[in-house]
DNA sequence: CTCCACTCTATGCATACGCAACGAGCGGTC
DNA sequence: GACCGCTCGTTGCGTATGCATAGAGTGGAG
């Protein structure tokens, strides 16, 4: 089998597992308070130092369009869950910070995920095979994300 | 650290490195022939056994909810993509079939698509690392599609 | 200092999506 | 054979999304 085939097949079975996986997470996660995918903007900004990004950061963290981040950060926004404000820096740029209420809805939304994610995820695999997993996968998104800029 | 955390981090990381592989994906696919969703419902249909599946077995293999999923097929069959047909085994059932336009598009796209995915995954990763992961990935997708049936 | 090319985010519009509900079909019970 | 509970796919509706575009801001060249 050459190498094309073996990175097609690679892509291909962790793309079909993460569908599996995010259709099971998809049916225990609280819809009723926030989607995955505004789930998945919080996470990111609560990863980052103090809490803020760019909108332009953001969005290469997200599998949305700019115009699609930017109104997701509006309709968040509106409801509390963060903060907008000009880049003092650039002009151009809107910084996107969790409040405490965003911050509070995470973690609560958060450890319920991550329940579901253990079960599911820690199911399947045991112990040595998630680290493996884990570092297979950062090395793929660090590797990619590299080409990603490169590229531009 | 715990089972716990070791299944969200793996997770995390995979999630994560599919949203980076994706967005690279994205900007190369060529979305004016057809929308990469649309092309993993043809891809689906093109693994089966005649290249056919009812729509309630599509829907499993895809992250859109069922109605959404009826539409897109609505859509594929306008365009002379894929053909509908009552199951003669269970009226309730709507068989979908590749058509030969449509395999022949999937094709198309699918060997451009292959060489994105060559070169970007391939590129991050080592050909034993390739298999590693795979074998990983369907193992996960193995054991979470048996908890969803289980659950069920 | 002015101008211009580019960056960055927001907005208008059309389309796709998810949710809720509906109607046709199936299979088991009486 | 009739009835009922459930399955399965379709449809109506409101919202989210992507595409194209506009306008404000930046930085470098002249």
């Amino acid at each position: 089998m050459s190498e094309a085939s073996t990175a097609v097949d690679a892509w291909e079975a962790l793309f079909r597992a993460q569908v599996s996986v995010l259709r099971a997470l998809s049916a225990e996660f609280p819809t009723d308070e926030i989607s995955l995918t505004e789930y998945d903007l919080l996470f990111n900004l609560s990863r980052q130092p103090e809490h803020r990004l760019r909108i332009r950061d953001l969005h290469a963290h997200l599998l949305l369009t700019q115009p699609s981040v930017s109104r997701m950060v509006d309709r968040l926004a509106a409801r509390g869950l963060v903060a907008k404000s000009t880049d003092p820096s650039d002009g151009r740029g809107t910084i996107v910070t969790l409040t405490d209420d965003g911050h509070e809805l995470y973690r609560r939304v958060g450890v319920q995920h991550a329940r579901s994610i253990s079960r599911i995820v820690g199911g399947a695999l045991s112990p040595a095979e998630l680290r493996q997993l884990a570092a297979l996968c950062v090395k793929l998104r660090t590797a990619t994300a590299h080409e990603a800029t490169h590229a531009s």
